[in-house]
This record gives C-alpha cells, sequence and structure tokens, in this order.
DNA sequence: TTGCTCCTCACGTCACGTGAGGTGGC
DNA sequence: TTGCTCCTCACGTCACGTGAGGTGGC
C-alpha cells in the first residue's frame, strides 16, 4: 500500500512516517516502479506498535530498542509517569496562578501569590505612565526581596492606615506628581504627611526588613525615577527617621 | 551589577539573559571598562516582570507587547488557561493508562484500553520469538480495526471457552510450531479442532465483523509470518466454514 | 493539458543548554 | 602563572510542520 493509506490506517500523517524512516525507527520499503513506497500489512502492524508507544510519551530514541522488547519499559514508564505528575503539578498551579490574577484584578508581571496585595499597594486614582512605570517596578523588585508574609503584614498595615481615614492614595499621587521645582514649603509638606504614616509602620513588629542589597537597589531605582523635588522628599524623610529613631 | 548577580536576583541563568537579548525583549545595558554588562536596578526589575510573564507561560514574542500594558493579557490568559486544561486532560490519561498497563501486566505496544484483553488473547507457555512477533503484530492490526466493544466480545467469547475447558493455549503453541513439512494428517487435525472453538465464535451475534479492507490487510499479515503448513490449516478452515455457512 | 499524489530537500519551531575558544582581574 | 568570571559564536534539543520545486498517472 501507499504513504497514505498506512497513515490513515495508523492514525498519523505521512510526514510522520517519513520522519521515522530518517531516524531509522521505520524501515523504508521496497519502491515500486514509479518511485513511490510500497508497504506491507507487517509495516503496518510496526506503524501502529510505534505510535502506540509515542502516544504514551515513550521518546522515538527509546522505541527502536523497546519494539523488540515491549515489556521491557518498567523503566521508562516510571520516568514518565514521574514527569507526568510533576507537570500536571506545574500546570494545576499555573491554572491557580490565573484563576487568582483574575479574581484580584491583578496583571501577570508579578507572582500570583502576591496579587491579593498589589491593588493594595498601588496608587489609586490618576497617576502619570511614568508614576504607575515605577510603581510596577517597585513592586517587581519588592516581589524578590520580600517574602509572603512580609507582604502580607504590609498590606494589613495600609489597610489599617486607609479604615483610620488616611488619604495614602492622595498623598502618593502628590508625591507622584511633584514636579522638579516645585516650592520648598510643598515637599516639605508632603516628606513630613508621609513621615506620620510611615513611623507606625517602620516601628511594627511585622514590618520586613531589607536586607542591605535590597535597600539599596530599591533605593537605586528610586534614583533613577524620581526628580530632584521627589528625592529630595526621601532625603527629608530619612532624615526626620534618623531623629525618631 | 554584572550578569550573574542580576541573574542570582532575578532567579534566572545568565544564558537566559542573554537570550533575551538576541530576541530583543530585554534591552542591552551599558558596557564597562573591561566590557562587561552593567545593569542597573531598573533592568532588574524588568528582568523579573519578564521572568513572571514567562512562568505563567506567555510567549516571549508576546511579553515585549504586554510589558508596556500588563492589563492587556486577557485573551493570553485565556488561551494559556484553555491549553493548560487540555494539557492536563492529556497528561491525566497518559498516567491513567501505564497504570492500567501496568495492573494488566501488558505491554505498551498497544492502547492502554485494551490491556484488559491483550493477557486473554496471548498465547500461553513457551512460544517461539516469531510466533511472539506474529501475535503482537496480529493485536496491533486488531486494535486499530476492531472497536472496544468488539475486544470485550471476543474477550468474553474465550473466557466462555477456557471456562469450558478448551486447550486453547495448548492449540495455538501447535498451530504456532507447525514445521513447514508437517504431515497432512497433522495439520488437518489442528485445523478441524479450531473449526470446532471458531465455529460457534463466527455464529456468535457479539463477534466484531471486520470490514473488507481490515480482513484482506490481516490476512494478507498472515502470509507474511506463516508457512506454507500453517497456510493450509487456514485454508482448510476456510473450506470448512463455507461448507457449513 | 489539468489536477492529484507522490517524492526529496531543507528550513522553522521554542526557549534556552552546552560546549568551544578567548580575554580581563586577583 | 593560575583560577575565576565574563564574553561571543554556534550547534543541539524534540518530533515533526511547512513550504519549495519536481515528477508520474488519470
Amino acid at each position: 500500500m501507499r504513504s497514505d493509506r498506512m497513515a490513515r490506517l495508523a492514525g498519523v500523517t505521512v510526514r510522520t512516517i517519513r520522519h521515522y524512516h530518517q531516524i531509522g525507527l521505520l524501515p523504508e520499503p521496497p519502491r515500486s516502479a514509479n518511485g513511490y513506497r510500497d508497504y506491507s500489512a507487517a509495516d503496518l502492524a510496526t506503524l501502529v506498535r510505534i505510535h502506540s508507544f509515542a502516544e504514551l510519551g515513550i521518546p522515538l530514541a527509546e522505541i527502536s530498542r523497546v519494539l523488540g522488547d515491549p515489556t521491557a519499559t518498567d523503566d521508562l514508564l516510571t520516568q514518565i509517569d514521574e514527569q507526568a505528575e510533576a507537570d500536571i503539578a506545574r500546570l494545576t498551579a499555573r491554572r491557580r496562578d490565573i484563576a487568582a490574577l483574575r479574581q484580584n484584578g491583578a496583571a501577570p508581571d508579578l507572582p500570583a501569590s502576591l496579587a491579593r496585595y498589589v491593588s493594595l499597594m498601588t496608587t489609586a486614582g490618576s497617576v502619570s505612565a511614568e508614576g504607575m512605570q515605577y510603581e510596577r517596578e517597585q513592586l517587581a523588585l519588592l516581589s524578590r526581596f520580600v517574602s509572603v508574609d512580609g507582604w502580607e503584614s504590609i498590606a494589613r498595615t495600609l489597610e489599617d492606615l486607609r479604615a483610620a481615614g488616611e488619604h495614602l492614595d492622595d498623598l502618593s499621587r502628590r508625591f507622584l506628581a511633584l514636579p522638579e521645582d516645585a516650592p520648598e514649603d510643598e515637599w516639605r509638606a508632603i516628606a513630613e504627611e508621609m513621615m506620620i504614616l510611615i513611623a507606625p509602620l517602620a516601628s511594627s513588629e511585622g514590618f520586613p526588613p531589607l536586607g542591605d542589597e535590597a535597600a539599596a537597589l530599591l533605593s537605586q531605582h528610586q534614583k533613577t525615577f524620581l526628580n530632584s523635588a521627589q528625592e529630595r522628599v526621601l532625603a527629608r524623610i530619612t532624615e526626620l527617621a534618623d531623629s525618631q529613631g
């Protein structure tokens, strides 16, 4: 019989058959006068057996070996089963992550395990594109430096502050929108209002301390995004914190 | 910072970073005097975000687009979720098949859905290597031509015959071991004993009829494996069946 | 003469892993 | 001088899919 009938009967494509010829898995059959391959029923049987092995996930490179002794597949099957188990676990976690991201309306550029906290830590309302980019990158860095427990305690504190009527988002927006040439009394006011919010955070037991490496990187990152007025705000906060410390 | 620190902080390999450079996903950072790449904290943040996207299964080719707008991933996530669901189903079926094969001690060159029947349809006891190969290939062909229901009814009939004390395996072994030059009374005897077993099978309602194509292929396959004495047995059975039909 | 089927290269897939071979800093 | 770290090619992975370009049978 010719290629396409053989392929149809075995449930594979013609290209698959030729691939098996190329790698020496299925022997080349004789050719008829016009050069077409002429397969026998035994060839079909071999192809069907190869296909069964392949469907189970046995690598083609192993199949030539086990065609002769199909019972010698125990180790292979164990390995494939373990791999399948691991893949299923990974894919299941992925589906869980996607569901968590959707439920929290979070974007997938942060680990889904933190999806619950992202909206709490993002400034609500109109923020410039650069401001949003800045917050995203800060959160991305924090996601590598702060444990899930740490996020939990930060989020709790922020929720408490919001419940206490603090105007967090308003303050953030004012900070992010602070122009380079803002007058001194404007940026000073922002620094002091921020300090009032940060003080209880910094003294809280649950607040996660950052390692030196993380702190340095976050600070370096801030400097690339913030203008001189915003940097002065942060410097002023450090000053105030040191004098209170 | 240099490549390996960046890789460590982001949880990827150095090669991964360079791959992202190659495909233009992560911009090349400036080089320090010795030619080493010198990354900023912003680069790290971008890499972390890329890694989060990639972990979710978003193709690298799409990530450059969604880095700017991470919320525009809904269609992608839907697609990935569906793919994950399908993959999980496939892998789960694979694990089920492996378990079924093991429980029935069946070899994986036949579909696992038929694992229960294979031992019933294989000749027990000592059979030559060629005989076993022949049976394997016949079963492989049958697996494509007979539905699961068909296998079920064949298996039931064979079980009934065995329960009735028929010496199926003994007869099969004698047939498979029949030498080319077997005397007439020997192969005639085998043909008649087989006919006694086949008669009720052929008349049974549940016995699956093979299409012309399937029957022709199975018969062609038999001829490539059987010697002249064995072929005479089959021819004699056809004769007897026709005269009874 | 026109489709249709078969054929043989040979590149593309996807996200990197893995050497090969070379160079700068302690 | 000897490791160690960084660098740039460039091939390999896995099982085919997908054209490109050509030929024989109705």
